[in-house]
RNA sequence: GCGGGUAUCGUCAAGCGGUCAAGACCUCGGAUUGUGGUUCCGAUAUGCGUGGGUUCGAAUCCCACUACCCGCCCCA
């Protein structure tokens, strides 16, 4: 028997109504605040990720589903931002007045350990702002997010929001923090000292108690606490933190949140819930003004989140699958195909037994799957009339047919 | 890459070395021929993840393998 491969899992039909309710909450509320859909390709050039997302992360490093063909190195998107920035300057976008709202859904992969709440095959709902360095975008942007997770019923999240700073503070505190760290750096895990030289603030994001011990000395907690960011980048967070109480999002400020892809400058931020496990950020994004420009368009800012859909499934109140309005109850099947035709053409949703089975198994059937039975049996065929029956009142009327038809349009 | 756990019908699940591998749900059929959601009856694993071994005898004990799940790491 050939199974479902590790990490992956088939979304079945009785989890399909909440599937569609978390894609059809997404496109009304993103279309209401002027974002468009783009869909980009699932697989790309792996060189896109590599620059993209970044060689100092572990998505690049270790989780891509990579291949050859006719000597392209092509990898299974693992994210969509790169995907995104790439259509974005390809197409020429950039070229449309400012700023552009996109928004995607759909499957990514990253060859990982499953468990609960990660699978190798997921699928991510995100947004992209490209044009504005405004902090009220910022503010959109977050509250897009918030406004869409409350529409699922969820409203008992913690928002965690960052500054990182521009590449110039960044550097400045990046090297403050580097002088810090080399005394001791022998002492730091073998990750963190890869990441001493390749991307040093992630050492702060390290949860081995080793590494959080060393960095609990006053002078890096004081480096930490003091504003590192330069005056400008402040203004924009403080910008931010001004929106965000006007719009009353509840927040906090997480000075060590730095968020693993390399692309994010000045804000960043992750939406958790506590129902979820070990697994538990449901949103995850930030700023990202230099990839435009990194990956070969002109320089742009731009800002986006993405959250994870089966996190998100598991978090919401799962949606019954709706009845059909009636099931056709016949013991001449080809009979009740015609009028279940006809009843479809006018947009009533039924179906009917193709065994012509006796109508106590069709009326069980009928219960079980629709709010109403139509019957038609042979008296009803000769007389031209249907007999409806209400199968939440078990109230049953015949009538002619073109009146039983009408009373559902 | 490193820890821990579990594998018995489509699903949940009992069984803890000895007649035919409980039970429940689902599905299908029946309870005098066109009316359901209640009730009653019946059907449905020569099979207990795979391969070895121990034993007169194994789903039950031992070994190996495989798959899946959970945690670390990281991320959504």
């Amino acid at each position: 028997m050939i199974q479902a491969q590790k990490g992956t899992k088939d979304i079945l039909p009785e989890d399909s109504s909440t599937w569609q309710m978390m894609e059809k909450n997404a496109l009304t509320i993103f279309n209401n605040a002027n974002f468009k859909e783009i869909r980009t390709p699932i697989f790309e050039a792996t060189e896109l990720f590599a620059r993209g997302v970044g060689d100092s992360t572990d998505i690049v490093n270790k989780e891509m589903y990579t291949f050859e063909k006719s000597e392209r190195s092509i990898t299974l998107r693992p994210e969509n931002t790169a995907g995104v920035v790439r259509a974005y300057i390809e197409n020429g976008l950039h070229r449309q007045t400012p700023p552009v709202k996109l928004w995607y859904k759909g499957p990514m992969f990253r060859y990982e350990r499953p468990q609960a709440g990660r699978q190798r095959q997921f699928h991510q709902i995100g947004v992209e702002m490209f044009g504005s360095t405004e902090a009220i975008s910022d503010a959109e942007c977050i509250y897009t997010a918030i406004k869409y997770l409350n529409s699922l019923g969820l409203n008992d999240l913690d928002v965690e929001i960052n500054s990182l700073g521009c590449p110039k503070c960044r550097e400045t505190f990046r090297n403050k923090l580097k002088a810090l760290i080399k005394p001791d750096l022998d002492k730091y895990c073998e990750d963190c000292k890869v990441r001493y030289e390749k991307n040093p603030l992630r050492i702060l994001d390290c949860k081995n108690p080793q590494c959080n011990e060393l960095l609990n000395t006053p002078d890096i907690q004081n480096l930490i606490n003091t504003d590192f960011i330069c005056d400008e980048c402040a203004e924009h967070f403080s910008e931010l933190r001004r929106y965000l109480d006007e719009l009353q999002v509840k927040y906090s400020v997480n000075k060590q949140l730095v968020r693993g892809l390399d692309y994010y400058n000045r804000t960043v931020f992750e939406i958790k819930s506590n129902n979820l496990g070990s697994q538990n950020a449901v949103c995850g994004g930030g700023r990202y003004d230099g990839l435009v420009e990194m990956l070969g368009g002109p320089p742009t800012p731009a800002i986006g989140w993405a959250m994870g859909m089966e996190r998100l499934y598991s978090l919401i109140e799962k949606q019954n699958p709706p009845k059909l309005d009636v099931f056709v109850v016949s013991d001449n099947p080809l009979k009740a195909l015609k009028l279940c035709e006809e009843l479809r053409n006018k947009n009533i949703s039924c179906d009917f037994d193709y065994g012509a089975r006796k109508f106590k198994k069709q009326f069980e059937k009928a219960a079980k799957l629709a709010n109403f039975a139509f019957v038609l049996g042979e008296e009803e065929i000769e007389n031209n009339t249907i007999t409806v029956k209400n199968l939440t009142s078990s109230h049953q009327e015949t009538m002619p047919k073109a009146e039983a038809i009408a009373k559902f349009c």
